[in-house]
RNA sequence: GCGAGCGUAGCCAAGUGGUUAAGGCAGCGGAUUGUGAUUCCGCCAUUCGAGGGUUCAAGUCCCUUCGUUCGCCCCA
C-alpha cells in the first residue's frame, strides 16, 4: 500500500475486523454477567471532556497529563480532551448527576475507547481500549477486595493463566510525605549513579524511581526504605485488613513495595495484575486501587471510592494465543439460479430467518458448482437449492452437506416444519 | 521525544548489482451448460512504500521521507 495515494487509519490505531470482534464479545459478554451479578451497573461517559477534569484529577506532574493528551481548541474556543482513563469522566458524571445523593453507595462499570498519544509498541495504542469499574461512597476495605475478587472472577472467567497478582499500600497523602521524606534521604547520597530520568524524578517524584526498570537503579533502590515502615497506625491496619480478606477469599496475591502508580489520586491499597508471559515489556494487563481524594478535588463531596481499569488489547492478545474464537454458526446456504428462482430464495431466505434460523442467501447468479462450493465453506448445516424447476414447482431441494443427503419437499412445507427441522438440523450437525 | 529492525500482490514470501520480478495461500474463469472432495488448465505486481541519487545496469548500494515492528520513558 502506498502511502501517498491511499487513506490509511492514524498510526496508533486499528481495525477490529469481524474474526477478532468475536473475542471482544467474549470478553465484554463474561463482563456483564460477572459485573452485574455482584450490582455493579454499567455508566457511560463521553469520549472527550474538558482538559481541566485530566489536568486536575490525574495531577499535572503525571506523564499522562503532561505529554500523552490528545488535547485540541474547538470552535467555541474550549480547550478538550480525549479521554486518557475512564476514572476522571466517572467522577465527574458522579458529582454533576447528584450520584451521592441518589444513593450512598454507586457500584459502576465502563468499557470504552481512551487515547493517549505515545509512541507504539506491542500492547500499546494510542487509542485502545479499557474496561473499568468504581465504587463510589465507600471507606470498607472489602470495597478494595470486592473490586479486586472481581477483576480476579473475570480473569478466570476468561481462562487466563500466568497472572500475578501485585498488592501494595501508598497510604494516605501524610503518610507519602513522610515516606518521601525518607526516600529522598536515602538516594540522594546514591545521586550521581542513577539513570538521568531518575536523577530527574528525585526532586519531583521520587516515589517513582521505586519502579524504574534501569539496572543500575533498581539495584540501589533494592535496599531503600519501604513505605510500609511510614504508614500511620489506621493505614497499616487497613493494609492488613485488605490483605486478611483477599486470602480468605482465596486470592492469591504478591505484596511489592515497589508498585507506585502513574496517577497522582490513588491513596492506600494500589494493585496491578501482570501478565507473566505472553505480552511485550508492556505487562500490566490492568490496575487500579482506591482514590479517597479525587471525588472533592473535583469539586464533590468527600467521598471515599476504589477502583481499576484493564487494557481490553492486552486480555486480547493473552486470549488469542489461547483459544480460538468460536464461529457463528450458520444454519442454511440457499443458492439458486434464474430469476424465477431467485425472488423466491431471497423471500425464503426472509421466511426462515423469522423462523429463527441463521440463513445466508448466495447473490452471485454464477453456475451451481460455485454456489455449492461456497455453500460447503460457510460452514452451513444444510443447503437448499431452488433451480428453474424447484421454482416452477413451488418446491425445494434441501440437502444436509454433512451427510450429502438430498430430498425435496415444498416450500411450504419446509416453512411450516421448521420444529422437525431444527431437531434435523442437530443430528445433522453432529454427524461428523 | 529517543534508539534499533523491517517495507516485494488481499495474505505468506524467494530474490544479496546483470536480460522478461520464483513459489504458496486466497480469489476469479474453465475442464464439470443443476450439485460440495481431489485433480488439471488459465488469469491475477509494466513493478518492489514514496521521492531523489550512484551506476552502462538498482527490488538489491546511498540519501531523504512516510509507514510499520520492537524497545526506552511511561502506562492498560
Amino acid at each position: 500500500m502506498t502511502a501517498t495515494d491511499s487513506l490509511n487509519a492514524i498510526k496508533g490505531t486499528r481495525d477490529i475486523l469481524p474474526e477478532e470482534v468475536a473475542y471482544w464479545q467474549w470478553i465484554e459478554q463474561a463482563a456483564r454477567q460477572i459485573f452485574s451479578r455482584a450490582a455493579y451497573r454499567e455508566i457511560r461517559t463521553p469520549i472527550f471532556e474538558q482538559t481541566e477534569l485530566f489536568a486536575r484529577g490525574i495531577g499535572e506532574a503525571t506523564d499522562v497529563v503532561g505529554k500523552e493528551m490528545y488535547t485540541f481548541i474547538d470552535k467555541g474556543d474550549r480547550s478538550v480532551t480525549l479521554r486518557p482513563e475512564g476514572t476522571a469522566g466517572v467522577v465527574r458524571a458522579y458529582i454533576e448527576n447528584g450520584l451521592h445523593v441518589k444513593g450512598s453507595l454507586q457500584r459502576l462499570w465502563y468499557l470504552g475507547p481512551m487515547f493517549r498519544y505515545e509512541n507504539v509498541q506491542a500492547g500499546r495504542q494510542r487509542q485502545f481500549h479499557q474496561l473499568g469499574m468504581e465504587v463510589l461512597g465507600s471507606a470498607d476495605p472489602r470495597a478494595d477486595v470486592e473490586v479486586i475478587a472481581l477483576a480476579v472472577d473475570l480473569l478466570n472467567d476468561l481462562g487466563l493463566p500466568n497472572l500475578r497478582l501485585d498488592l501494595n499500600s501508598v497510604g494516605t497523602p501524610e503518610d507519602r510525605l513522610r515516606y518521601r521524606a525518607a526516600l529522598v534521604d536515602y538516594l540522594t547520597p546514591y545521586q550521581a549513579e542513577l539513570d538521568p530520568d531518575s536523577q530527574n524524578r528525585l526532586s519531583r517524584n521520587p516515589m517513582r524511581i521505586l519502579d524504574s526498570k534501569i539496572a543500575a537503579t533498581q539495584k540501589i533502590v533494592e535496599a531503600a526504605p519501604k513505605i510500609w515502615s511510614y504508614l500511620a497506625p489506621d493505614s497499616q491496619q487497613r493494609f492488613e485488613r485488605v490483605q486478611q480478606q483477599l486470602t480468605d477469599l482465596g486470592i492469591a496475591y504478591s505484596l511489592n513495595p515497589r508498585l507506585v502508580r502513574g496517577l497522582d489520586y490513588y491513596t492506600h491499597t494500589a494493585f496491578e495484575i501482570i501478565a507473566e508471559t505472553g505480552l511485550g515489556a508492556q505487562n500490566a494487563v490492568g490496575g487500579g486501587g482506591r482514590y479517597d481524594g479525587l471525588v472533592s478535588e473535583l469539586g464533590g463531596p468527600e467521598t471515599a471510592a476504589v477502583g481499576w481499569a484493564m487494557g481490553l488489547e492486552r486480555l486480547l492478545l493473552l486470549l488469542q494465543q489461547l483459544k480460538s474464537a468460536p464461529a457463528s454458526p450458520l444454519d442454511f446456504y440457499i443458492v439458486s439460479r434464474s430469476p424465477a428462482a431467485e425472488a423466491q430464495a431471497l423471500r425464503l431466505a426472509q421466511a426462515l430467518r423469522h423462523a429463527g434460523f441463521a440463513t445466508e442467501l448466495d447473490l452471485s447468479a454464477s453456475a451451481f458448482g460455485k454456489q455449492f462450493k461456497r455453500a460447503d465453506r460457510s460452514g452451513a448445516a444444510g443447503c437448499l437449492i431452488l433451480g428453474e424447476a424447484e421454482a416452477e414447482a413451488g418446491t425445494v431441494q434441501l440437502k444436509w452437506l454433512a451427510s450429502g443427503e438430498q430430498e425435496a419437499l415444498s416450500q411450504t412445507d419446509l416453512l411450516n416444519q421448521v420444529e422437525t427441522l431444527r431437531q434435523r438440523m442437530q443430528r445433522s450437525l453432529e454427524l461428523p
